[in-house]
DNA sequence: TATACGTGGAT
DNA sequence: TATCCAAGTAT
């Protein structure tokens, strides 16, 4: 074989990201998760919504309980339409962003009701349900139904901003970097291509420290040979929340129960379960404190617990001051309230601020 | 377009 | 310790 056939045969000089270079690595590099269809098997779609709403801003090894939780006490869609929502909240608990695991019944019961309990392998369909979002219905229709969509996560926004030194800040960039994404889509293995992506961004393109060495795209990443790929992707600078404060009132009934009610049905934690406590206010003034706390036939008496129970939501921390009170047996719940045993608080809807409040109450 | 919406782990 | 950020969506 002489020079000239040699040179044709070997892999031209590429000059942009060829998706068969990352399909060649996903190959030999994907990441075995439980929501993942074995190679060469088909992903069941459920599964697949189910996976995507609970790694929406959530971590793989986060993820991993509460699916495997789900999944066995829910295995179909039916079976999870056919549940009350108190007892997806309650299994949800601990995971945060509660609006999800409302919208996931609501999602399950649509798809039940709208598609006879077929997720539908339509981009547009898959869309217009609850919880679904542009990344998500990509998501699904990509890995469950190898629809043509790039689902465009922060995996792959870190990834194309990289690829193309993209200026635009985030998340102004958005529709940019999915335009870019989408460009490279393959004409075949839209789920594999889709999840090799952000493996991809999980594994190799990190924040920080990305291993470029291992990157099948690396000759042709463009912030990788000027050197300023951490860099990337640009981001508007965000505001930090104000601290705010607040009470909690842990009220302990002789007979071993707790006071617990619900939470209003909109807004932060909306429909989850708390103890009685005051607004959380910038401004909040300790002397009044009391006047938030629930009231009895009997009087109580306020214990100011040591300490204060700190907790970071998204936009804003939290301190909480708790109060611990005493009623006796056969004392009945204020209005919105009910007794919850202790030795059944790992059951209930509560949020890990609360599940904090109560450690710091009871675990003395 | 900007903001509300949880939590935990990595650096 | 402080900051970032993780398979985003709804409004």
């Amino acid at each position: 074989m002489n020079v000239a056939v040699r040179a044709s045969k070997r892999k031209k000089a590429e000059t942009r990201p060829d998706p068969a270079d990352l399909l060649a690595w996903y190959d030999r590099h994907r990441r075995v998760l439980p929501w993942r269809a074995l190679k060469g098997q088909r992903a069941d779609p459920y599964a697949v919504w189910l996976s995507e709403i609970m790694l929406q801003q959530t971590t793989v090894k986060t993820v991993g309980p509460y699916y495997v939780k789900f999944l066995t006490k829910w295995p179909t869609v039916e079976a999870l339409a056919a549940a009350p929502l108190d007892d997806v909240l309650r299994a949800w608990a601990g995971l945060g962003y509660y609006a999800r695991a409302r919208n996931l019944h609501a999602c399950a019961r649509a798809v039940v009701e709208r598609h006879g309990g077929i997720f539908p392998a339509d981009l547009d369909a898959l869309r217009a349900l609850p919880g679904i979002g542009d990344y998500t219905s990509a998501a699904v229709g990509s890995i469950a139904f190898d629809l043509p969509a790039v689902p465009v996560d922060g995996n792959v926004e870190r990834v194309v901003s990289r690829l193309f030194a993209v200026e635009q800040p985030l998340p102004a960039a958005k529709p940019a970097m999915k335009q870019l994404a989408t460009a490279l889509l393959p004409p075949e293995r839209s789920g594999d291509f889709a999840q090799a992506f952000m493996d991809l961004g999980a594994t190799i393109c990190s924040p920080k420290s990305p291993a470029c060495g291992l990157c099948p795209w690396t000759e042709v990443c463009v912030t990788r040979a000027r050197g300023d790929q951490e860099a990337f992707p640009r981001k508007a600078p965000k505001r930090e929340g104000k601290q705010r404060y607040g009470a909690a009132f842990v009220v302990l009934r002789d007979d071993g129960r707790v006071l617990l009610r619900q939470r209003p049905e909109k807004g932060l934690l909306a429909q989850m379960t708390e103890v009685p406590g005051s607004d959380w206010t910038h401004d909040f003034d300790a002397d009044t404190a009391l006047d938030a706390a629930p009231s009895f036939k009997v009087k109580v008496k306020w214990q100011k617990l040591t300490g204060q129970v700190d907790h970071v939501f998204t936009h804003f921390p939290l301190a909480l001051t708790v109060y611990l009170g005493h009623v006796p047996r056969g004392t009945v719940a204020p209005k919105g309230g009910r007794w919850a045993r202790i030795d059944g608080l790992a059951d209930e809807a509560l949020p890990n601020v609360m599940r904090k409040v109560l450690s710091h109450a009871l675990d003395r």
